[in-house]
DNA sequence: TGTACATCAGTGAACGCGCGTTCACTGATGTAC
DNA sequence: TGTACATCAGTGAACGCGCGTTCACTGATGTAC
């Protein structure tokens, strides 16, 4: 719509856009404190002092404001990871996927709720626009890139494993396409399995599956990841 | 109360118990269709033709319907992972892993509001009970067993691995005492690795996250839960 | 620079809905003698 | 076997609450000439 989104023309589109994300910051906090179920425009509307109807004005319905909360969501863990990765040197495989790991760890028990909104249970009746896809690949993307880097590093291909179906193949076929990577199938497969391991792990741990079994969820976090990152053959971590 | 609760005394008693069972069941249909929100009390009732108040002779709030329905859950695909274990030769331990793995997504995948009940998101404001924690257990103790049998059945220990921090080392320990194994450390990390990767893989697929990704969810499944099996040292499927 | 018109933000009332839980009550079933 | 009382299931009305969304309207801001 707005030739340059970075510098608003008139004030009206100024303050709009600072009303726009005023409402998602309270919707946010609401989000944090009482989960998705317990996100209500009503609610949101009197927190900004405003009446229920005026946020219409920003959102033409609750799904779309909680579209922007999902999106919000993915891009704040995806870029959490992004720059945590960066700090770690770029030989360093093993050690980049720990800071990936960590750092997606950290802000999942920092923003619980919000880690549900995107990870837990679907939301009945909402359906996800492809706004989402994108931030949603942030962090996968992340991986295949990893994958990549050690694929590219290793001498001789790993031991060969078992076939791979071909309903499958073609699956990890597009996914190669998609996202324009040599990985094959098994690492694909692998680079799947530890994005599993990695989402799995955080949500048993903050859905309550580990309760009365793991008191250090943060060392026991660091053993399973250790034990995915050495699977995926990124070699040893520095740390 | 009762003293033989599988045989009622009095017609009050066998239909208070029939009248159970009905809610638990209509309730359990809305459950699978609008999700754990959605599950009302006076929706119930309308369904059974009662009055909502009604429902309070048998369930003194909704939290403790939802609470039988979350045991009733956990026993049900408990329930189908033993069946589908018991099935297989007790020698093939890759062969019992498979059944156990794929007896879990098959129920996972005709009941997908009840598995998002158990393994998804936590209910805002609703507290597990005690009565849960014994159905939840069901198929870690099987895979706990699963992990005894290949390790008594090993000649020699398995590779070094790195060393385990001191607190899970603690963690663990207690785990081994409450279930009354042998595993090492490392057995029993793997065991929980594989255990969240059987119910991640499985909500990756119900959540939506392998959309757009993958086509063949049951092809693709068995090709993660072989590997996870190969990790865990049960030997080679028969399958 | 000033005026006329169009656009937009926010109001307040209303629609129509559903929910969990409590409580006094009726009438049927069970129990004790 | 019959009667008196206690227990329990289910009713119907009510309490008190909250929700998403629509709509006609007011008043302020922006635009074109």
């Amino acid at each position: 719509m707005a030739d340059t989104p970075s510098a608003p023309r008139t004030a009206r589109q100024r303050v709009r856009a600072e009303l726009t994300a005023e409402i998602t910051d309270v919707a946010r906090a609401h989000l944090a404190e009482r989960g998705a179920d317990g996100l209500s425009l009503r609610a949101v509307a009197r927190d900004l002092g405003m009446v229920s109807s005026a946020l219409y004005r920003y959102f033409p319905s609750r799904d779309h404001l909680l579209t922007a909360l999902i999106v919000e969501a993915y891009d704040a863990v995806g870029g959490a990871a992004e720059s945590a990765v960066a700090e770690v040197d770029a030989t360093d495989l093993a050690g980049r996927w720990m800071a990936l790991a960590t750092a997606t760890r950290r802000w999942a028990v920092a923003h619980p709720h919000e880690w549900a909104l995107i990870f837990g249970s679907p939301i009945p009746g909402y359906r996800a626009p492809e706004d989402t896809i994108d931030p949603a690949a942030r962090i996968p993307l992340l991986l295949i890139g990893l994958g990549q880097q050690a694929a590219d590093r290793r001498r001789r291909p790993r031991r060969a494993e078992v076939p791979v179906p071909p309903s499958v193949s073609a699956d990890l076929e597009r996914l190669r396409e998609a996202t324009g990577t040599t990985l094959d199938d098994h690492e694909l497969a692998r680079g799947i399995a530890a994005w599993t391991a990695l989402v799995g792990t955080i949500s048993f741990e903050l859905f309550g599956h580990l309760t009365n079994v793991i008191v250090d969820h943060e060392a026991f976090f660091a053993l399973q990841m250790e034990a995915v990152g050495r699977d995926l053959g990124l070699g040893v971590s520095g740390t």
